[in-house]
This record gives structure tokens, C-alpha cells and sequence, in this order.
DNA sequence: TGAATCATGTAAACAGTTACATGATTGG
DNA sequence: CCAATCATGTAACTGTTTACATGATTCA
């Protein structure tokens, strides 16, 4: 039974990719690069290897076609293109509306919550790094939106953009709320 | 060579068990309870089965003392505290500030961004579904926030909790300003 | 009577990372 | 000359979830 029909069910990541390519072929290569530079601010940026095995799935599932290309400078390029297939699983997954669980995972605050198990001192000194980091990630973001600005295109990667801008701006707002209380239980 | 020394790297998750534990003494059943009720929110709530094997790795690491405790009308319990040594590890773990890496994984935003290989329609009705949700985790925060505006305790439990308000807050923004954009484009 | 709570665990599977291997080319 | 980039992968390991098992008690 099961001649290789009905959907398996599978892991955000493979849809992540699967999405990559939807936009264009891709080797597994441009993929991490994509990945690095779009969903990774919103979602995660898996490793290489993972990448390759996630491609070498979703052929055999016939989402996606290989085609290999022999360069000569180069390594050769294994080329992945979505198939109908696959633009219908994808559409099925996006469409698919059951609750879907937000993961939100900060080592800091949760260092934070146990504060009182060091001194205020410390949490400060971190909070003021993280303080500089979101501060610089803030600018990468507003230099993005500036680029995406131009083009009408990347409708979608605007909105996703604003929910980053709109989270490290309030990320922001709350270190300088947390950093001033605390300096002040520290010196009362 | 190591008879028992040298502090082994333990995940975040393990430190997450052991500073609950720096509350109070818990059983495992507890620590999933208080979990529930405070981390799950800016990190994570782990399965039961994982809160036993991480106190087992505590137990066996010296960090916390098991006590064994026969109930009459309850099955046995198992209540663990946390040792000197445990206190320690925590207290470096808080202390040792290097690169702490935000994850914030969000199915929604993926799902987005991926926008154009489905219909706004469809993620319009997501999103409204999320705001309604949002907008209850909204309460809920507000509300444990006068629960623990009374008592001077929970310093650092107040600081944390500012933080999941500024960012539901900053979502819900957002997805009156994304479900506003969407809704121009599809009638346009 | 049946669901929820208290209480702990095992087994199996999967997701994901890290370390490693290979090897040519390009740029400082 | 060394590091970075292009390009793909294997092997080993760890983290985490899911499904299952057990069993008494309380509450609707």
C-alpha cells in the first residue's frame, strides 16, 4: 500500500526551501545564500548540509527536479526547479490554516528571569550589548527597506520586513526601559 | 582522565530546569506546571519526558539532590533541590556573556512571505486569526501584569513580562497595518 | 462513567548542528 | 601565501517531540 501518494507531512524547513525555489532554480549553494539574507531575520537559516538533504528529499517526493550542470571553474551545480507538483504542495501548505504556535526563544530574557541569582551589575553590562546589537540590527533593516522601496515588486518581503523593523524597534523601546530600572535598583 | 570535573556544556534547556529549581524544591510534574506558566512565554516549555531525563542529567551532575517522597492517595514523588554546586553553574551560566542569539521563528511571517504563490484572501484570514489570538495573549499578559504588580517580588519576573507585552503590542501593530495593506492590494 | 489531575517514565523517530572531507579559483 | 568563495556532501551526535504505559484520585 501507499504507492507514494498522499502528502507526507513535512517540516517547515523543507516548505522554506521549497518556497526558495519557487522564486527561481537554485543549486543547494544559492539557497543557503538566499536563506541567509531573507528568512533568516524571521524565521531560521538551516545549515548546509541540511539544505542538501532537504533538496534530496523533496526530488524524491517530485517537488522539485534536478538538473546538474558541469561548469568548468567550478565544482559542477546540481540545479533544483519547482515542478507542478511541488507549486501545489506549497500552495496546500500556505493554505493550510490550523493554529500555527509562534516560537519565540530568547536565552537573554530567560537569563533575565532568573536575575535575581546574580547581580544587576551583569544583567546591565548584557543588556547594554544587546542594546548595541539590536541597535545595529535596526539599521541593517532600515537599510533594506530602503532598497526594497524602489522596486513594486517584493510586496510580501516588505510586509515581512515592517514585522522586523516593528519587533526591534519595540525590542529596543523595552532595553532602555529594562536598563534604566535596573540602574536604579542597583544604586537604591 | 576526568574523574568528575570540569563543567560540562549543558543546552540552555538544563539551565532553564535547574534555575526554576533555584525557586524552590520541585518535582518534575512542578517544574513542567511552572514552566507553563513563565518560560514557555519568552523561551520555551519543554515535553515531560525531557523535564525527567534533564533532572536525571542535574542529579548526576551533582546540580540538584533528589529526595524521594511516598504519598498515600498519589503516586511517589521525587523532589529535587538545588545543590551549592548547582547554585554555581547557574551563577556562571548568567554570568558568561558571550553571544547570546535571539531565535524567533515564525510560521506566519515564513507563510507570508510566500505570499504571491497563494491569494491575499486566504492570508488575510490568517491573519485576522492571528490578531484575534494575539489580542488574547494581550490579556493575558495585561492580566498577569496586575497579579504581579502588588507585591515587590518578581522584579525580574516584571521586567521579562514588559518584554512579551512590548512585542505583542508591536505585533498587533503590525497586523492592523499588514491586514490593511493586503486588503488595498486585493481590491485593487 | 468518563475526563482531568497527579506522577513518572520508556522507546522510537525526527530535526538540526557540528565537524570533517574534498578541491579548484579568486582576491588581497 | 592565505583566506574567502564556490560547491557538495558524510558521519556522528544531540535536542526534542510523540506515542505509549501505568495507575490512583477527584470531579462533573
Amino acid at each position: 500500500m501507499n504507492g507514494e501518494a498522499t502528502a507526507p507531512k513535512l517540516p517547515a524547513t523543507s516548505y522554506a526551501v521549497l518556497g526558495l525555489l519557487s522564486f527561481k532554480e537554485m543549486s543547494g549553494y544559492d539557497v543557503k545564500q538566499h536563506a541567509d539574507g531573507s528568512i533568516r531575520y524571521f524565521f531560521w537559516s538551516p545549515a548546509s548540509s541540511q539544505i542538501y538533504s532537504e533538496l534530496r528529499r523533496l526530488a524524491s517526493l517530485g517537488y522539485v527536479r534536478e538538473r546538474r550542470v558541469a561548469q568548468e571553474r567550478r565544482p559542477d551545480k546540481r540545479l533544483y526547479r519547482i515542478t507542478r507538483t511541488g507549486e501545489q504542495a506549497l500552495r496546500a501548505w500556505l493554505e493550510d490554516s490550523q493554529p500555527v504556535p509562534d516560537v519565540h526563544k530568547s536565552l537573554q530574557l530567560l537569563k533575565l528571569f532568573f536575575g535575581q541569582s546574580t547581580s544587576p551589575g551583569v544583567l546591565t553590562e548584557q543588556l547594554e550589548e544587546r542594546r548595541r546589537h539590536t541597535r545595529q540590527a535596526l539599521a541593517e533593516f532600515e537599510e533594506i527597506e530602503r532598497l526594497l522601496a524602489d522596486q513594486e515588486q517584493g510586496f510580501y518581503a516588505h510586509l515581512t520586513l515592517q514585522s522586523s523593523l516593528a519587533h526591534t524597534h519595540a525590542e529596543l523601546v523595552w532595553l532602555d526601559y529594562a536598563i534604566e530600572e535596573l540602574s536604579r535598583r542597583s544604586s537604591s
